[in-house]
DNA sequence: GACGATTGTTGACCTTGGCAACGAAATATG
DNA sequence: CATATTTCGTTGCCAAGGTCAACAATCGTC
């Protein structure tokens, strides 16, 4: 579940027992995670996408040109849900899918330049709320905090 | 979006330029959750319980005779939300409403017999998990990681 | 050329989350 | 006291993610 981020209900913090869960990995990494992810996915309604299609819109940004299939193994998704996904980064005039040169299958897909125009302007704004986001930890915290869950998460 | 973890198409891993998103604490935040709650996900599954219930369910085992609103404010979530959840424990014999004493408008949320072994086996089987899954990292890291996401959180 | 595998796609179903509304009950305000 | 506002639980609607099974077109291989 995640955590006090968005949508919480109005009215003073209520002091509960939490448990075991603030001892657990899982939890606080789900907390940490809604909460990042929260203010900049708000962020992102503003401008019609999900924190998905912008994990996708930039990984096709960085990747021109692979079939649907490649960019859902990429994320560990499906194809499936990438078709939905791709429908709807199309519709909103980001990316296109072309005529793969070697398999009449497959979909090459580029972004469009208004596609290269959001992940530009998204890039910058990123950036931003992560720094912002981050305030609570000093650069070195934040360094080893990175480095940390980048070791977790590649092994 | 998350990674790597449930899903996954078959064949060998693509190699993929990931741009700006290994920086972003974001993003490897959504991959470490979803790696960590991935796989404790699947052995919820097997019970018949979500990650979500989960930590409703130890909740209320640490708080019992709150009102439905109280937990939804303790995990960042609302009413709405909240209602569905504990239909769900409900049906799963996992908690009770009560009448409360104060208030004939709302809930006391109860944890029944079954409901406290539940709690007190998940509670078992999480730390296992977490173990398996910290293997990664030394103790020491292990400790400043929750402590980093700690202080992130609690910001 | 035939056959099995792969690509994109669709459709069904479920869960989570956001939002708006509702009746019932509590609380505040006159 | 009477009325208005707020709060509690609930329901319904909608978008998005995720899972699964099927399908036609195409590819690769024997």
């Amino acid at each position: 579940m995640n955590d006090e981020a968005l949508s919480v209900e109005t009215g003073p913090a209520v002091s509960i027992k939490r448990d075991i869960l603030p001892e657990l990995l899982g939890y606080q990494l789900r907390r940490a995670a809604t909460r990042v992810y929260g203010s900049f996915g708000e962020h992102l309604r503003g401008l019609g996408l999900t924190q998905g299609q912008f994990g996708v819109l930039v990984l096709i940004g960085a990747n021109p040109g692979l079939p649907q299939t490649a960019l859902a193994q990429a994320i560990g998704s499906n194809r499936s849900l990438m078709v939905r996904t791709i429908d709807r980064l199309e519709a909103a005039d980001l990316v296109r899918r072309e005529a793969s040169p070697t398999d009449r299958r497959s979909h090459a897909i580029m972004v469009t330049d208004a596609g290269r125009a959001m992940i530009d302007r998204l890039k910058t704004d990123v950036r931003q709320h992560e720094d912002r986001v981050a305030r609570a930890l000093d650069a070195e915290e934040f360094d080893t905090l990175l480095t940390l869950l980048a070791k977790l998460n590649d092994s």
